[in-house]
RNA sequence: GCCCCCGUAGCUCAGCUGGAUAGAGCUUCGGACUUCUAAUCCGGUGGUCGCAGGUUCGAGUCCUGCCGGGGGCGCCA
């Protein structure tokens, strides 16, 4: 009936098969127990409103929910509450405040057991759930074109959730649905032979895709001789002609070596065998038109076979169509995209597809979906998910452009990245040589871009700012790098190991037990990225994290500890951030350096 | 004209799906490096959450209307 809410107790949440409950879930079931038992087994389904609080660690709010339906004063209900309620071994006495709200101090002595726990797992919290097999389609680049700022959100925000549905135990199946069909492949193709395929000016498909593709339309436009032969390559090229097919084959192996430069570049998970690319639906579109129409959801209209929906309408009140099969007999990209969910559905027993593509075609995709379930290729069972990335503005508050119109360039945006970097570093580790800090300069300089991406969330538009996507203090990828190397460097100068730090924890000042609690928090959040498909409520978790952290740093001895046991515990709790920064990193595809 | 998204501090953005006194980074001002890395930390300045109603114990969050910005709306993808 309801949604599953994100802080319900494992039990009533999505299936897992285990792993350490947080502390807002050990407390969610003791309040349903005590629901229970003071109100009746009725009342012990209910959401116990569990949440972080500033007055205490966590609050439960259930009673003033409750009041109106149990005819009482919520204060009442929450004295009641508290009769029936067993968390002494966690909590301090609960306490009711204000109109109703119920107090929870977690005991430190708790927090600490369950701190070491933590640190003793191999998933430092991060639930096991389910499988289920998750097709994400991310990235998208076009062949003989530059990637630009808005694939690079797409590619770093897919890739993430990538990572991190696969952490959570799901068979994720990377989809790189590349523009690798079309009319421009006339052109194209044309081009290539007229340059020659191992001239210098191909070898721009590698370096400088764009500067091709501008060559090409250059001939285009000024030779109609070329134009008419480019085409003829189009008609020769869907036609199946060897001679064709292999210099558009040429084509897009010279691209692919370009996306690859970027995905190396940007440690981005994506390979070929992740290619998927809209001509390998080519032969389905037939057959996909052919069972629309006789199915009779698609119908002709003006030459065009087009699927109209209820609800769809536009301008002066037309039905607004899916044009399946154009009129000139040629496919579009709707039909292609029934294509993908038909395979991601029949071939690989997709359970949930996500679409990480742009905002602009949320239209679109929704009327995909709907006449996908319609024709029968999406099952009720099946879940897709359109998970819209917002678009990239300029200052002006457009869609971003350079000064001379030419959208900015992926790659020129990742090398001042890593320069800005190599310049901080060589400024603040000059003893370090020259190779070490070029490695750490990469690790620094792209994890500050992919966490600028990644930080807020994936469906807001954003304006663009260089400095900004740059920045290396404050709320940033380096931030979290930084807290982590100060870690590994602490551990080196104590001539000790992380993996061995697994002594007792005990959080005796506040920075200590703040950081202990931040740790708790891990597997939850990881959890909740998992359902939402947002990577920026990770981000905002580690940098938190990292914050609890260096406050400790700042505050506490951790080597120079007077007290053996104190300095025990501090190197654990050390190791225990160093073990969740590191794979919280990791599940947003950023590199941890050792040093920096 | 219809539909979707957005409007929170000077700037860029969060706000855990309705909880108490709305947060962070940047900027600015003032402090902290002979002490585990100052890419850091501590403190201050700064908000009528676009406007107006409504729903209820309680609204930045949900509903309606208006204002402002972005995007989409038949043969490009």
């Amino acid at each position: 009936m309801h949604a599953p809410h994100p802080s319900m107790p494992p039990s009533r949440g999505p299936p897992s098969l285990g792993g350490m409950p947080t502390p807002s879930d050990v407390l969610a079931e003791r309040f349903a127990s005590a629901l229970g038992a003071a109100f009746g087994e009725e009342y012990a389904g209910v959401d116990p409103v569990i949440r972080p609080s500033q007055f205490a660690d966590f609050q439960a709010n259930a009673a003033l929910a409750l009041a109106k339906r149990l005819g009482a004063k919520p204060r009442e209900v929450a004295e009641r509450l508290l009769e029936h309620l067993d968390v002494a071994d966690v909590c301090l006495e609960p306490e009711v405040s204000g109109p109703g709200f119920v107090n929870l101090t977690l005991r430190p002595e708790w927090v600490a057991d369950q701190v070491r726990a933590l640190a003793a797992d191999e998933r430092l919290g991060v639930p096991v759930e389910e499988p289920r097999v998750v097709p994400v389609d991310y990235s998208a680049p076009n062949v003989a074109k530059e990637m630009h700022v808005g694939h690079l959100r797409t590619t770093v925000v897919g890739d993430a959730l990538a990572r991190t549905l696969e952490h959570l135990g799901h068979h994720v199946v990377r989809q790189n649905h590349i523009g690798d069909w079309g009319t421009p492949f006339g052109m194209l193709i044309e081009h290539l032979l007229a340059v020659g395929e191992d001239s210098e000016e191909a070898r721009l498909l590698v370096e400088r895709p764009n500067d091709f593709y501008q060559a090409a339309r250059a001939q285009f436009e000024g030779s109609p001789e070329f134009a008419d032969r480019a085409r003829q390559r189009v008609v020769d090229l869907q036609a199946g002609d060897p001679d064709t097919r292999r210099l558009w084959q040429e084509l897009i192996g010279l691209s692919t070596a370009y996306f690859n430069r970027i995905y190396s570049a940007l440690d981005v998970t994506l390979t070929d065998d992740d290619l998927a690319g809209e001509s390998s639906y080519n032969d389905a579109l037939e057959g996909i038109c052919e069972e629309l129409e006789a199915k009779g959801i698609a119908t002709v209209s003006e030459g065009a076979l087009c699927v109209f929906l209820d609800g769809h309408t536009g301008r002066e009140g037309r039905p607004v169509p899916l044009i399946v099969r154009k009129s000139d007999g040629g496919y579009g990209y709707a039909t292609t995209d029934l294509a993908t969910i038909r395979h991601r559905v029949e071939d690989l027993h997709a359970d949930t597809i996500l679409y990480v593509v742009g905002a602009p075609q949320h239209l679109h995709l929704q009327m995909v979906f709907e006449t996908a379930r319609k024709a029968g290729w999406l099952p009720p069972g099946v879940e897709v998910v359109h998970v819209q990335i917002g678009n990239v503005l300029g200052t002006d508050g457009k869609i971003l452009r350079t000064r001379s119109g030419a959208p900015i360039r992926l790659s020129s945006l990742l090398e001042e990245a890593v320069d800005r970097a190599s310049a901080v570093l060589a400024d603040a580790r000059p003893e370090l040589d020259e190779a070490a800090r070029a490695r750490i300069a990469e690790d620094v300089g792209i994890g500050a871009v992919k966490y600028a991406d990644l930080s807020v969330s994936h469906d807001s538009e954003y304006t663009f700012d260089f400095d900004r996507m740059l920045a290396l203090t404050g709320n940033t990828g380096p931030y979290l790098q930084y807290a982590a190397a100060r870690i590994r460097s602490m551990f080196r100068k104590g001539g000790l190991s992380p993996a061995d730090a697994t002594g007792q924890v005990r959080l005796g000042e506040e920075p200590e037990r703040a950081l202990g609690l931040a740790l708790l928090g891990f597997g939850g959040v990881v959890a909740q990225v998992g359902r939402s498909y947002e990577p920026h409520r990770l981000c905002a978790y580690l940098f938190d994290l990292a914050q609890a952290f260096t406050t400790f740093y700042e505050q506490c001895p951790v080597l120079r500890a007077e007290d053996e046991a104190v300095r025990e515990s501090r190197l654990a709790l050390s190791a225990a951030t160093l073990a969740v920064l590191q794979r919280g990193l990791g599940l947003l595809g950023i590199t941890a350096p050792e040093q920096m």
